[in-house]
Formats: structure tokens, C-alpha cells, sequence
DNA sequence: GCTAGATTGACAGTACACTTACAATATGGC
DNA sequence: GCCATATTGTAAGTGTACTGTCAATCTAGC
């Protein structure tokens, strides 16, 4: 009876897909941050930016669902954008507790602006894979994300970007 | 002739590769997290352990190297280990700049303990496709990784490993 | 052997990313 | 209308992940 237990090597690390996703975040942040130097945005903040403008009056708690990112840590990136003057907040009329969001006018041409940036960043994230590969595994990837969204602590939820229409519309 | 800019949709995140790794590393923390629950320890505090394990007597900054990892960060994740007595630190005799680490006898015990934690964790994140993607996506994945490591602001130099041994050797 | 430059570890600062907790406010059941 | 419950924003706490800077120390060139 063979109870050994196999030896603990690197490659119990450098294989797996945990450490292959977290090399791969870190190295698109790096790209995106290096392309977009000029503007001052990091990759979350950027999506941010791009929910807000695809849905104006859009409350903290539904661009949390919306971009995919932890309610509580978007009350920072809330408030350096605000700062920015990239984005405005203001109270709304029918519930106290609230605050929507809007673009203002530089937040707006900024988002015009650096969507080259974004585009270029993105680009080289892939850039070293074969153009068949890199379908390839877009299409898994977003396959992967898509099926494993409950898995989660902020689970996508899209639709929830229209829930603030339906109450006065 | 035509200036028009394309209208800026939750399309110009959802569909590109950076949201997806972005995506991809959230859920595999929380998976990971979720597994290996009962011993309190992250994904980079396993790789920093495996990787002492791997190299007896490593200095913080070629395990930086060795694990991709952050040099400055790493001081923290070093001292969190060190708290909860998983490794030990000890001031090398040739260079009075280096502290060693080594594994305690703690730190080895919890790393066979968990392994299996760790090895379910891993499958989960890539569960939801089928056996032939799992291992298309890994591999691509792979090769990106590789093909991008001087992107990174922390490149993996798994051969500096090696050198605190050509030194004394 | 002394000094210029590199290395090492430590620290301060910014920004995610998550947890739990809490107060203000809104809502639905009665 | 009143109250249990849920929602919203905020804050404190932990842990990555990176940027810088700094002092201590080592090493190489001379």
C-alpha cells in the first residue's frame, strides 16, 4: 500500500490557473497602465467611467453590479473620480439614501479620448498569441467568466443598470 | 468623409481581454479562498510557501522573483507568515543586508495538509468547461503568461532560485 | 584601502479587493 | 400608521499590488 504523497515542487504553483490568472491580471494592469499613463486611469476606474456613461443617473450600489466590482471599495474610486471632476454626484429627489451619478463634461471628452489608449492596451495584452489563438481563447475566457459568475463575491448583474428607469418611467 | 467615433457601450469593457482576466482573478481567489478556508492562508501566501519549500535558505527579493511577486509587498506577506509561524527568518552570515527564510516545521505541515484544498480549488476554477477547453485555455494561458512576463512590472525569474547556492557551493 | 555604484530590506504612499459593521432611510405586512 | 426587514452609503480592518525613497551594506574599479 503506496501512501506517499507527491513532493511539493514549483510547479504545484507555476501550472495551476490560480497563479496563471493572477500573472495575467497583473501583467494586463501593467499594459493598460503603461498605455494610458497620459490620462491618469487605472483599469477599474476606466470601466467605471464607461457604466456611467451608458447609464446616466446610475446609483453606487447598481454600477457595483453593473462593472463587476466590490460595492464597498467603489465609494473610493467614486470619490478619486469625483475629485477628477470626471464624474459628478447628486442626490436623488425620490429616496434620501441615495446618490446618482453622472459624467460631466471632461469626463466625457476624457472617455473620448483615451478610447485609443484602451484599445492599444487591450491589443497587446494578446498581441503574442497567434490571431487564431487569441479567439481561441477570448471565447473560453468569456465563456469560463460567464459560468463561473456566481463564484464570485460581486456576480455580474448587468440588468440591474435598467432597475432605476422602470421606478419613474 | 466620416469622423464619427463608435458609441461607447459596456461592450468596450465586457468584451475585452482585460475586464475577463480581471474577472478571472476575482473568482479565482474567492474560490481559492473558499477552500482553503480552515487554514487562513491566500494564493500568494501558498506560493510564497511552496516556494521556501522549494529553496531552503531564499532572501526575499529572489523569492520576489521566484513567485512574480512584488518586491515591496512582499515584506508583508513575509511578516504575516512569520506571525503565524509558518516560517522563520534568519540573518545570513556572509551578507549582514540578508535574512534568510526557511520553513518551521508548522509551515511544512500545513503546506501537505492543505495541498489537496488547494488541488480542489484549482479544478473548481475551471470546472464549468469541458475537459478539452480546460486544457486549451490552460495552455494558452500558459504561453501568454510566458510570451508577456517582461510586461509585467515583476517578471518571473525562476532561476534566480538558484543563485544564493553558487555562492557557498 | 577607498570610494562609486549596486543590492537588500524597510517604509510611506496610492489603489484595488474583500469583510464586517452600522446608521439613515425606505418598504411591505399587518 | 407602525414596525420588522431590506436597501443605501459609509467606514474600519486586512491583504494584495504597485510606486517611490532611504539607509545599511556589499562589491568592483582604481
Amino acid at each position: 500500500m503506496r501512501n506517499k504523497t507527491p513532493p511539493v515542487t514549483m510547479d504545484a504553483v507555476y501550472s495551476k490557473p490560480g497563479y496563471l490568472f493572477r500573472r495575467m491580471q497583473q501583467i494586463a494592469v501593467a499594459i493598460f497602465m503603461e498605455e494610458c499613463r497620459a490620462c491618469d486611469l487605472t483599469p477599474v476606474q476606466f470601466a467605471a467611467l464607461v457604466a456611467i456613461h451608458t447609464h446616466p443617473a446610475i446609483d453606487a450600489t447598481r454600477l457595483s453590479a453593473v462593472i463587476a466590482f466590490d460595492r464597498s471599495t467603489l465609494g473610493n474610486v467614486i470619490e478619486r473620480l469625483e475629485t477628477k471632476q470626471y464624474i459628478e454626484r447628486k442626490p436623488a429627489a425620490e429616496d434620501k439614501r441615495v446618490k446618482l451619478l453622472y459624467l460631466t463634461r471632461s469626463g466625457a471628452a476624457l472617455l473620448r479620448d483615451i478610447m485609443p489608449s484602451v484599445d492599444r492596451a487591450q491589443a497587446r495584452m494578446l498581441q503574442p498569441l497567434k490571431p487564431a489563438d487569441r479567439k481561441t481563447l477570448l471565447a473560453l475566457l468569456t465563456q469560463l467568466v460567464d459560468l463561473n459568475n456566481e463564484a464570485s463575491r460581486v456576480p455580474l448583474r448587468a440588468e440591474d443598470a435598467l432597475e432605476h428607469l422602470g421606478k419613474s418611467g
